[in-house]
DNA sequence: TTTAGGTGTCATGTG
DNA sequence: GGCACATGACACCTA
């Protein structure tokens, strides 16, 4: 019934590009048991951890001077006896970390110099995938081998695979047209491997779950997504913000340096082809590093920077799509991610860092759908680069290009799909995103229909050096000049007024509570006048009671009070006081105003 | 239909 | 003088 519903609902909203698995009770059934598996698995780690702590600190004392933790000294037999196989391990973990690192830089010395071809180093990690990913296995695995266990240096990979073996994986790795057929390889490797199994606690990294099990298959997800896991840990920036507990190996914690030196690309194309496919247009897979991506280009001499210019609208995006899509997983629409001026200034906004960055509506318009972005900047691409000649630098490989057009398929059959799987309100910004969709696409359309070889973001954003050096290297006639600095001038502007406009709201916010500061500081500055003007009338009161007080005691030569209303007390200026008569005093008045008249 | 808010574009000023 | 940027003004669109 309720499936029934679904998909008649679905069927329904097919047209709006939602997705089955939106609507699929089975499938959100399986992702909720996933996430009760994780938690369970969460909860079992937690444990582990809690536990080889205690026996960490059973197996140490507390110095009373120091305050340190000291290992217990060897003649407490009971204490001895308490060491769990946890410990051990922790222990061996310890030895292990100085040895290991050392045999797994002469390891990669060693694939260096043996294997001096371009994918040594992605050979070396598939190498060292054995040999990271060993240490790694739970204690309690029955497959560990007891030799990775032992205190002693690690066996170095060459030594631990056999030498038939081991040429066998070089001859293949070393030959890049191979690549697939290797990804396809290890990845049934992985699958028949003994790894460590999602309950494994060392395992559980909390990191584990941002890979992308969406695009795996059910079969896949539980030998694929566990040990390949912290692999990938290894090549976002944030190796330091893991936090992994200490407790836990210290090969865990090694792997990542050991690692970094070796390209990402590789390595998910190794293990992840389908994801790669799912993930990237482009030729080099999974490019997720600018380092990374900076590091290739000199590796690479057949292009020119005429050809990075070329490849540049297509790759970055779609790095730029892969870091957004990462980094802001859930961002809001309304989140610009030039919150600056100058951040937003579009002469610092490109390669800056190796990429080209887009304004805020095209930033905007890829949070609200990169999957359409991205297959805009496609079209824009082969549209514009194909018929060129100067352009026939093909960015993609006839599998990939397969691959693409197989995409660009499923891109106009679920345009609107959110391919990150959450999808946005489609019916609040809708109309603003198609509004500026349609604004950005009049230029499009009018650069297509002239044929201008660049897309309008590489025309707007460009430094005017890279602008004007692309300009010359292309024999543009007079309107396709003059709409290439058109396009710019009005996407400069359409920028330059979204800052000014970003900067008179924060003058107005800013004036805003200036006006309120000034009001409380108006409302403190009345509240002690009044006060002062109590005071003052407080002050009069006494002073008059005093008056009174004084002019009563007052006496004359027959005992006599004074009238205060025939006299009165003036002082003057040397203090003295005088009693002087109100009729004397107005007499007096007068005789000077009389005096002064004259 | 009216209206307020958002956005793109143009013209002009400024450094 | 040319350029990039800032900004007021206007037009258009949308809720």
């Amino acid at each position: 019934m309720d499936m029934n519903l679904i998909d008649i609902l679905w069927n329904q909203d097919i047209d709006l590009g939602a997705r089955r698995e939106v609507f699929d009770y089975n499938h959100r059934q399986k992702e909720h048991e996933l996430q009760r598996q994780r938690e369970l698995d969460e909860e079992k780690r937690l444990h582990l951890v809690r536990e080889q702590e205690k026996a960490l600190l059973a197996q140490l004392q507390l110095d009373e001077e120091t305050g340190e933790y000291i290992p217990r000294p060897p003649s407490s037999a009971p204490l001895k006896s308490a060491v769990t196989p946890l410990e051990v391990t922790q222990n061996v973990n310890f030895t292990e970390e100085t040895d290991d690192a050392m045999s797994f830089d002469e390891c990669l010395q060693l694939l260096a110099e043996t294997f001096p071809v371009e994918d040594t180093e992605n050979t070396s990690v598939c190498l060292d995938t054995t040999a990271v990913s060993a240490p790694m296995m739970s204690p309690e695995q029955p497959a560990l081998p007891p030799a990775t266990l032992s205190p002693g240096p690690l066996i170095p990979p060459p030594q631990r695979m056999s030498p038939d073996l081991e040429q066998a994986w070089m001859e293949l790795l070393s030959l890049p047209e191979l690549q697939q057929c290797l990804s396809m390889q290890m990845e049934d490797t992985l699958e028949t491997t003994t790894y460590p199994l999602p309950n494994s606690p060392e395992v559980q990294n909390p990191n584990y779950a941002f890979y992308p099990m969406t695009n795996l298959t059910e079969g896949e997800t539980n030998n694929v997504n566990v040990c390949p896991a912290d692999f990938m840990n290894t090549f976002d920036g944030s190796v330091p913000s893991m936090a992994l507990p200490d407790s836990l190996s210290p090969m865990e914690v090694k792997a990542p340096q050991l690692n970094t030196d070796f390209s990402a690309e590789s390595f998910c194309d190794i293990f992840y082809p389908d994801a790669i496919v799912e993930e990237s247009s482009g030729p080099h897979g999974l490019e997720g590093n600018e380092s990374n991506t900076m590091s290739d280009i000199p590796n690479k001499p057949p292009f020119t920077p005429m050809d990075l210019y070329s490849l540049s609208p297509g790759d970055a995006f779609d790095r730029g799509k892969q870091s957004l899509m990462a980094e802001l997983p859930d961002s809001d629409s309304g989140i610009s991610s030039n919150t600056s001026p100058n951040a937003s200034s579009p002469g610092k906004s490109v390669y800056g860092d190796g990429s080209i960055l887009y304004s805020d509506s095209d930033m905007e318009e890829m949070d609200h759908n990169p999957g359409s972005a991205e297959s805009d900047y496609s079209e824009m691409f082969s549209l514009d680069f194909q018929p060129d000649g100067l352009q026939t630098v093909s960015v993609l490989t006839g599998q990939s290009q397969q691959q693409q057009q197989e995409k660009n398929l499923k891109q106009l059959k679920t345009d609107p799909v959110e391919e990150s799987g959450h999808n946005n309100t489609p019916f609040t910004k809708d109309k603003q995103k198609k509004r500026s969709e349609v604004r950005l696409s009049r230029d499009e359309q009018r650069a297509k229909a002239l044929k201008i070889p660049f897309t309008v973001a590489m025309i707007i954003n460009l430094p005017v050096d890279d602008f004007n050096e692309l300009m010359s290297k292309h024999q543009l006639n007079e309107a396709q000049l003059a709409l290439v600095r058109d396009i710019r001038r009005r996407g400069k502007n359409k920028v330059a007024a979204q800052n000014c406009r970003k900067r008179k709201m924060e003058n107005i916010v800013g004036l805003e509570s200036d006006l309120d500061s000034l009001k409380e500081e108006k409302e403190r500055l009345l509240s002690e006048k009044s006060q002062n003007i109590t005071n003052m009338k407080e002050m009069k009161q006494q002073l008059n009671s005093l008056y009174l007080e004084v002019f009563s005691m007052l006496r004359d030569e027959k005992g006599n009070s004074y009238s205060p209303s025939e006299y009165s007390l003036q002082q003057s200026t040397d203090g003295s006081i005088f009693l002087v008569p109100r009729i004397k005093k107005t007499f007096i008045k007068r005789e000077d105003k009389h005096l002064s008249s004259l």
